[in-house]
DNA sequence: CTTATAATTAGATAAGTTTCGAAATATCGA
DNA sequence: TCGATATTTCGAAACTTATCTAATTATAAG
């Protein structure tokens, strides 16, 4: 998958949606699936989710597919429950590219010593 | 200063302020100041952006001052002109800030190992 | 001091986003 | 199959943002 910067910066530009994926990497949202040996570590499901945000379940229904289409978390069906996993990768994605601009700087400025 | 990644990927979230910063660390936006003694590396002024973006200057202005308030870019009058000045240090956060997030799975990892 | 140039502020409008409640769909278990 | 639970889709209301034009402010240069 390519992941780009632009959709991920939007992604995350609310407020809800960074502080649902904080929750996602920091403690794990714990909830209805845990423990299951089926569960992929630090998953959640949707429903645990709405729990802690006390926003609508079709709110946090949103959310998770804006997430999800930036790359920042997968999801998988497991029975009635949506799992919902994230995913470094794209978080690496972006730290690359503040990485590489900040570099263009440096290159600029040993052409011009 | 503080760099908040919640702001910054706000200010990132427009497709045209991502691309006014990411011009300001690559190429540089050459035009009026370039070649000045006084006008630091990597500055453009705000006419500058305009030339190249075709939005109004006013939208540009709006642009800029996003940018500057989520510490992205520093401004600072020279003469009749404002140099808008690259700031790495917020990159920087916005990766240190991924890498972090990206850390914790490591560690639950280990800690359940 | 007056004019020209650079940039910002103000006010308007159109487009996009967040959120909800209600209805629809999917799966599980009796 | 039926009822309960989990999640998504739809449609609407409230809010926010991007953009423009016109007016204003700041500076430089004659």
């Amino acid at each position: 998958m390519e992941y780009d910067p632009a959709k991920i910066f939007k992604a995350l530009s609310n407020e809800s949606r960074l502080e649902i994926l904080k929750s996602l990497y920091q403690e794990g949202i714990s909830g209805t699936l845990e423990g299951q040996e089926t569960c992929a570590e630090k998953c959640s499901c949707v429903g645990d989710i709405v729990e802690r945000f006390r926003l609508a379940p079709s709110t946090i229904s949103h959310h998770i597919k804006e997430l999800a289409m930036a790359g920042l978390v997968k999801v998988e069906r497991n029975g009635q429950f949506i799992r919902v996993i994230p995913n470094p990768e794209a978080l690496k994605a972006i730290s690359a590219f503040s990485d590489s601009l900040v570099r263009e700087i440096g290159v600029k400025k040993a052409e011009g010593a």
